[in-house]
DNA sequence: CCCTTGACTATCT
DNA sequence: GAGATAGCCAAGG
């Protein structure tokens, strides 16, 4: 699914909504988020719709596709980003994060079809 | 309209 | 692994 055309504000829900169920320690990239959310191929505006959110989010576990943070290294928002992940349990190496939970991203199913139970 | 931007991605050298 | 390149797509000027 990847409408040719939707709403800012059906949009921003459905990226909302992924983001929030990332696992603590884990990453997404934007593609796979956009993906997830119903949006293939709008991998770039799900980084607008994270900067758009004024919601708490666990935007710092949205990453590129590599790996690596999408900031500028040293800039304030990659320092900021790399904490929250370190925070967590994840490893930051050279701009790259390196997940050291089991799985490499979160549970697409249960993503798709909710918790379990 | 046209052009530029960007928290992107895939591929090639 | 690091660059360069091309493709991508909505927003904003």
């Amino acid at each position: 699914m990847s409408p040719t055309t939707f709403s800012r504000e059906s949009f921003d829900t459905a990226v909302w909504r992924v983001v929030a169920n990332i696992e603590p320690g884990q990453v997404m990239s934007y593609g796979e988020v956009a993906r997830v959310a119903g949006f293939a191929g709008h991998a770039r505006m799900v980084s607008q719709a994270l900067r758009r959110s004024d919601a708490p989010l666990p935007w710092y576990r949205v990453v590129k596709s590599d790996r690596r943070l999408a900031f500028k290294p040293g800039s304030e928002a990659y320092t900021r980003q790399k904490g929250l992940l370190e925070a967590e349990g994840a490893q930051v190496v050279n701009g790259k994060v390196i997940v050291t939970e089991s799985a490499d991203v979160v549970d697409l199913d249960r993503l798709i079809w909710g918790p379990p139970g």
